[in-house]
DNA sequence: ATAATGACATGTT
DNA sequence: TAACATGCCATTA
């Protein structure tokens, strides 16, 4: 089953350029359900292949991978210091200074929910 | 249908 | 700054 909230997650994670990053709160934002990070969370396990996985980062700037993903851990960390994304010994990095920010025009190509164009514009300033 | 879980976020200590 | 608590909501059990 798709919903519709978790193809918009997909086409935005899809829209994160090079060089860059987001953190899952921000992509549930852009998506239209301000709280659910973790829904993001699920959705990347679910479609890793499908999308540049390794540029959604918490928003504390960890690399959030743990346990089981061990191996994945080290491997996003490749993955972003292959684009000249600077991380720490102990898998941190300054977030603000990597963090995406859609435009007016790709949110409105997305069709973004009014609603979420508002908190963006509040929160992080489109 | 209810309860627990999770690649999270935010506010309070 | 870091640890803990609470909120979120789709997925699992």
């Amino acid at each position: 089953m798709e919903s519709s909230f978790k193809e918009r997650v997909i086409n935005i994670i899809r829209l994160i350029p090079h060089g860059k990053v987001a953190s899952y709160g921000q992509i549930a934002l852009y998506a239209g359900l301000p709280r659910a990070a973790r829904e993001v969370g699920w959705i990347l396990k679910a479609s890793k292949d499908d999308m540049p996985w390794w540029r959604v980062l918490n928003n504390r700037g960890r690399i959030s991978i743990e346990g089981n993903w061990e191996a994945d851990k080290g491997l996003q960390r490749k993955l972003l210091e292959a684009e000249d994304i600077e991380i720490r010994e102990d898998f941190t990095l300054d977030i603000e200074q990597y963090r995406w920010r859609i435009t007016q025009e790709e949110a409105k190509k997305l069709q973004l929910p009014h609603e979420a164009i508002e908190r963006i514009i509040q929160k992080y300033k489109l």
